[in-house]
DNA sequence: CCATATTATACTCATATTGAGCAAAAGGGT
DNA sequence: ACCCTTTTGCTCAATATGAGTATAATATGG
């Protein structure tokens, strides 16, 4: 069996506050979105970053800033396009390495047909910031409880309720950002979105709507989408990775959207300026920016000399559980 | 070129509350230290997690518990047992894919040349719980500082110096646990480890010792293992990871001084516990272990359940700035 | 058998940190 | 001038955290 080995990106810009991924549309018949995706050349490539540099500046025509890898995908039967897993002889086997990239503002694509998605568009029910989306995530919730009834045993259904209710924040547990792969991962095993029938070659029948479970994609690269929005919004909370996002100059409104969209929740303003001014990422310009609608607006930039200078660790989230 | 996929892995255990690690000892003329290692089979195995039990079990005779994929290694001259990076022709280019594996208390290892060895073999300025050993990071300071000072220019120069002091803690700055990968990597660069002249198909001749700067390994395995100290040392901030390497029973004292052992620093007794009671997860059982030399002290055990009841953040790790 | 060493456990206290809200400042529009 | 909106400054209570004091329960050596 032949092994290939590719690289994935997950390129991620903030517009206007909300995150964006850099999506390639494939001309095959479903027209599915894909990440941008290039195979590791053992030869010419010293490392993966190098290669993965490479060809994405190849294909988008543009140079990405801060880059890491997020994980190394090879699960049989979730690898290919419009896998069937029953297709044994397949003579191919594929490693994809994913890797997160965060480049500031949406920077012009030069490329074919690349364009920049709302990364809700794939993950509808992470996006908090009007409140919970109570419609769909109790159209989730029965799915999931039908799926634990279809349990052989009591334990197993038991077992498969508690993590729907402990992934969704179900039953008057509360909604972690961070776990955006196990929901998931849990949707795809309970059969609730394309994919899961698609990499059995079946046809797919969910109870939900696709405006519910979010937009496929190709292969398993919904997968990595997910894993990249949980180590982002991981992250964010621990190294100032925000900044990577954002322009040269930016109001603390707009930096706090940002995170915001990444994470998908609101925050308290005011307590967001404290943890930010105690943690002296920023430093005011001096100049204003009017066009807010209201009072001026500051504007700030981020003190890129403070990564050499100390332990800097992220940006603080301060919760809000009521009204503000 | 021939491109291989492997998986190797970092079995923790605690033996007495020390951090060890499963290594294998080569035969070769050196005799180097390496990690288990084995060729990922893309006929046999659906994932990579399920091969890599797989031949764990077979090579070393027993079952590991918690697993986590840590990073996959690509980097070519770093990659071959006694690698030369100028062997351009070299046939081969071989990925692995790093996992962490916990394990409770030292199982028996059934197997030919596996060894537990205690991790601070390989990283010895990393122990700093008979407080920072001051002779060892005066000499690596040194040694970084003579480093700088070859730069080619004082930009490159001053980068330099300000990137050791933030991985050691120099010049005032503080000592983080979890930068053990920066700082193996730095010592690489430097050309103070082993592996960096060797990787060149040089002759070693650093102006430190192995007593200080650690036992090298085989290929790139030091660096894996780096990774895996750095997962642990963060991770068991906010995951309830530190019980995979606890036996059913233990004392709050053996537990703190696993803890101790994995961060390599100490911690505040007495708030230690004041955490640990406030974060529920352990349960007294009544029973008391005499053989303590003081007062007993109670047995307790993990609630396992909690895993699938609340978020369950990690353990805390009330610092100490002082002596107590 | 008592003093002492040793470890375990319980409480206290001052200082930070964090969630939450009030209020004033500074624009634009009518 | 008044209203609306947004930014910015500040207060307050509750909680978390670093550090220390005190007491309890064992073993050991004279």
């Amino acid at each position: 069996m032949r092994l290939r080995v590719g690289l994935s990106a997950v390129i991620v810009a903030a517009i206007g506050g909300v995150p964006h991924v850099l999506a390639t549309r494939s001309s095959g018949p479903e027209g599915l979105d894909g990440l941008p995706f290039g195979p590791f050349d053992p030869e010419g490539h010293r490392t993966f970053e190098i290669g993965l540099r490479d060809w994405v500046s190849a294909q988008t025509g543009f140079d990405i800033g801060y880059v890491e890898q997020l994980y190394t995908f090879g699960d049989r039967g979730r690898d290919l396009p419009t896998a069937r897993l029953d297709d044994a002889t397949s003579e191919e086997r594929i490693i994809s390495i994913g890797y997160l990239a965060l480049t500031p503002e949406a920077t012009e694509i030069g490329a074919f047909d690349a364009v920049w998605r709302d990364w809700y568009r794939f993950f509808p029910f992470e996006d908090h910031r009007d409140g919970s989306p109570e419609a769909t995530l109790t159209a989730i919730s029965d799915a999931l409880k039908a799926w634990a009834g279809t349990a052989s045993n009591p334990t197993l259904k038991q077992e498969r309720w508690t993590r729907s209710c402990l992934a969704f924040g179900l039953e008057g547990r509360r909604w972690i950002e961070e776990r955006v792969l196990e929901r998931y991962e849990l949707l795809y095993e309970a059969d609730l979105v394309s994919e899961a029938a698609r990499d059995r070659g079946e046809a797919y029948s969910s109870p939900l709507t696709e405006r519910q479970t979010g937009t496929p994609m190709l292969s398993d690269h919904r997968r990595i989408l997910a894993t990249a929005m949980a180590r982002l919004r991981g992250k964010i909370k621990y190294r100032p990775v925000v900044f990577e996002l954002m322009p040269d100059a930016f109001t603390l409104s707009g930096l706090q959207e940002t995170v915001e969209g990444i994470l998908g929740t609101r925050l308290h303003k005011q307590n967001f300026r404290r943890a930010l001014d105690k943690s002296g990422f920023v430093e005011g310009l001096g100049q204003f920016e009017t066009a807010t609608g209201g009072r001026p607006a500051e504007r700030f930039r981020f003190r890129r000399e403070i990564l050499s200078q100390t332990a800097a660790s992220g940006i603080q989230t301060p919760q809000r559980r009521q009204e503000n």
